[in-house]
DNA sequence: AAGTGGTCTAGACCACCTC
DNA sequence: AGGTGGTCTAGACCACTTG
């Protein structure tokens, strides 16, 4: 400690009660005190007990319900918080040369027989295209994508030889939540080729579709090169 | 609205503030007007406006900073949420039967010479245990896990026949933090007998190490069933 | 019906950072 | 050096939920 002040931070608080569970004083099941009683013990107020409890309950260590009171959790939820850079970003952070490449370009108008993962409406006008990220003039990520022209307009006449679609979007386009899905695959003949490896390597895919509130902005499906690590640090 | 009460709440505030984010009003770079302003404008006290603030803060949204002011992030950081349960609550909500079968057992003690994922101390004794969970007696999950006796003694007495040792650290050794890896694969030949599949196929694979405080717990390889997606909503 | 957490307010002071 | 966000307090009232 520097400087011990004399007046308890939410902190303090709360590195007391987690740390009170994470030796096992309380354990998983167990009711904690009232706020207002801890409050009291530790000398603060009780807004400052609420505001620690607040944080342990959004990490998932700790349930709380009104009338009910505080438990700690039995299944403590495992957040794991993924943080998805900009590709170029991300490849110039790691010390490789960036370099973006567009492969394809096309503006199609959605209809029952068009198959595509994007959630369109009927006739809606769509952008798709194909890109590579390359690191060091190696394949980096393939990604393949779909925008709604209706949603987002203004991406119709950008020059993607200029600027990725992924950071156009990042930098003009806020929305408002996506979902995302993880999983491994082989590549087909065409990624194969463009991404210059064999078919029968493993390679990480992530789908991702972004929103802005109900409609849908972009799909996008990234495949990445043989060997890459998604981290996370929680 | 239902009631329209009198008092603005600070989800109020959020959702007054995040709008004009997403609508463009206040673009990616631009300077909010200071806290105090915005409660005079809406009427309320300057804490519930920093409670909005900090809550736009943590999505990633805004960046503040004292004397500073708040900003409109120009990269909002793409976070993505992964929620990791158990693997029997995982298998018995998608409604198939759970079983969990322990393939290898056994004490060993770390040495420079033993080649382990784990970040153990020298001399320190650790269990190493190979399993399997079924979903409809398919395959689900392979794990490969090391634990430190050290840091975890009560479970060298465990019987996994009865829980598997993901439940039982969950359940009662709470960590502090992880690291955590995402990768695609290609299954040696031990692991493509036990998970029953080809050589060939594309698997996801998910490595992490647990740590209390400065200790770690386990260091864990589950190995997905071909076709698993992890998923993640935002 | 009553107990517990959730929130709002107003005022004060602190800490950090830019100007 | 001063301005801005960050936090603490005390008190009040609200909202949910359980006994």
């Amino acid at each position: 400690m520097k400087h011990p002040s004399e007046r308890l931070s939410w902190q303090d608080v709360r590195n007391d009660i987690r740390g009170k569970i994470l030796n096992s004083t309380y354990k998983p099941g167990d009711k904690l005190p009232r706020d207002e009683d801890i409050a009291q013990q530790l000398q603060c107020a009780r807004t400052t007990v609420h505001r620690a409890m607040r944080f342990l309950a959004d990490e998932g260590l700790i349930e709380r319900r009104r009338k009910g009171g505080t438990m700690v959790k039995t299944n403590p939820i495992k957040r794991a918080i993924l943080e998805i850079p900009i590709t170029r970003i991300e490849i110039e952070t790691l010390g490789w040369s960036y370099q973006h490449r567009l492969l394809e370009r096309e503006i199609l108008t959605a209809s029952p027989s068009l198959l595509t993962p994007f959630p369109a409406q009927d006739n809606e006008r769509l952008l798709h295209l194909k890109a590579v990220h390359l690191a060091d003039n190696q394949p980096y990520i393939l990604e393949d994508r779909w925008i709604s022209l209706t949603t987002t307009p203004a991406i119709e006449s950008v020059d993607f030889n200029k600027i990725s679609a992924n950071e156009w979007l990042v930098r003009h386009r806020p929305y408002s939540h996506c979902d995302m899905q993880i999983y491994a695959t082989i590549p087909n003949i065409d990624e194969a080729k463009f991404m210059s490896v064999e078919k029968t390597v493993a390679l990480l895919a992530l789908e991702r579709t972004t929103w802005i509130e109900q409609s849908p902005i972009t799909h996008l499906k990234a495949l990445h090169a043989p060997g890459y690590r998604l981290l996370s640090n929680n």
